[in-house]
DNA sequence: GGCTCTTGTAACAGGGCGTAACAAACCTGT
DNA sequence: ACAGGTTTGTTACGCCCTGTTACAAGAGCC
């Protein structure tokens, strides 16, 4: 329904950012990520649809992380490696992979194995996907997911543009726990984390446009507080139902 | 679990006589095939839950084969291929194809695979087969594929111009999947892409005109949403059935 | 109070997108 | 072939979305 969520696992730090790149040109959110730790952090913030696995992530194995993944969770995985023996790949898949590619490989071709893999997990589970929580109330707001709609407590229907919906989806996922910036910025597949750094205060303009939409007074937020030098919370909790 | 089904699709007696030997001997109930027609006598005599598909088939195509299949039926197929280019790897992807393995091969990594794609496709606890479509109904709406005709919910029928049916119908395959503009586009035999480019904003427009046609409230789409700085999606499910 | 670092926000700019209007191409029946 | 209607791509204009920048306000610390 949105555009699909790729988590990007690998620990050199520019096959990663040429991955990314690449991913997002072609209409990807893409979330970069380094470690198990990574995978996990933006496993709980958000969702995802395929995860593109690194066998090789330093002192971790790639293949002991996607049996742990499998065994918890049903996400699609596909595996990149340098190894291309048989052997190997027969781990990969043995672990669970949905597919096995070897370094060096095609662009193209990876984006037709990400695409077939993204079409299968869709085409099959696309009740499943469904099933996620659809409408959600707090403070007396109501968030309707399958419409992208919000109606505030006294009754009028407030208009949101994608990012705003986007930010909000991530504080509802998480509510009542504080989010860093970089987490909130890697869930929207924001480049540029703020505060300290020079660059993209993008995430604090878009916070202070959703606060004009949904605080009763944006100059004092109550749903939306900042944790000075951390980022922001949802200070109230959420109720969720199926559609 | 259920003893596999597989259907092996192969032209060479000898392979396939290989195939078929060394895949029962692990488990699984295997049923030969030599060209599209057995494959179809035998799926519509029973379950299968795999194919095996190899590309070269004498004068038949295994790529067409592999998409008419896709188009009809949801059955995961493994494509095997003398042919080991990224390109030919690629339209078999684009086929819908689930895997694609080049000859000559490992066995147990076929193996390998093999349980992989049934691993999957079981997980997803597949839905009823999908037959070949003719009539589509989402939000209300029918669609009938036969007829090209529109259906509002309220009973009235509408007239859409052959463009803005090829472009349903395009929507109509790819159900809450976003579509980019190029693929639209591609699937349109459209020249331009639009958007960033200088040139074509032929789809647009069209997306414009069949919202016109179809949306309650064109201002405010609902079936067909707008993906910014990506494409389109159809935000709703389709049912079809056959005629 | 000063100093510094962080956050809020107004203003701006670039780009994506919707759409009205126009013109070319396409039908269709005569 | 012709006339009238329909369909379809192009263009132009303007709105809206969104990230950036600059500056003001606040918070914490000494």
């Amino acid at each position: 329904m949105t555009i699909p969520r790729l988590l990007v696992v690998d620990d050199d730090a520019e096959v990663r950012q040429m991955l990314t790149q690449f991913l997002r040109q072609n209409g990807a959110h893409v979330l970069p990520a380094a470690s198990e730790h990574d995978i996990r952090r933006h496993m709980e913030t958000g969702r995802i649809d395929l995860i593109l696995l690194d066998v090789m992530l330093g002192d971790e194995n790639g293949v002991k992380i996607c049996e742990r993944l499998r065994a918890e969770q049903d996400v699609p995985i596909i595996m990149v490696s340098a190894l291309s023996a048989d052997s190997d790949r027969m781990a990969g898949y043995a672990a669970g992979a949905d597919d096995y590619i070897a370094k060096p490989f095609n662009t193209d071709l990876l984006l037709a194995r990400i695409k077939a893999v993204l079409a299968r997990a869709r085409r099959s589970s696309s009740l499943a996907h469904r099933r996620r929580k659809q409408r959600f109330t707090f403070a007396g707001w109501v968030f309707d997911a399958k419409r992208d709609e919000v109606i505030s407590p006294d009754g009028y229907q407030v208009a949101l543009s994608r990012r705003e919906i986007a930010l909000l989806q991530v504080f509802l996922a998480n509510p009542l726990i504080p989010l860093t910036r970089a987490e909130i910025a890697a869930a929207l597949d924001l480049d540029g984390d703020g505060g300290a750094d020079g660059q993209g205060r993008a995430l604090d303009v878009l916070v202070g446009r959703l606060r004009t939409k949904i605080e009763a007074d944006p100059k004092r937020p109550n749903l939306l507080r900042t944790e000075r030098g951390v980022g922001y919370v949802l200070a109230v909790d959420v109720r969720s139902e199926d559609a």
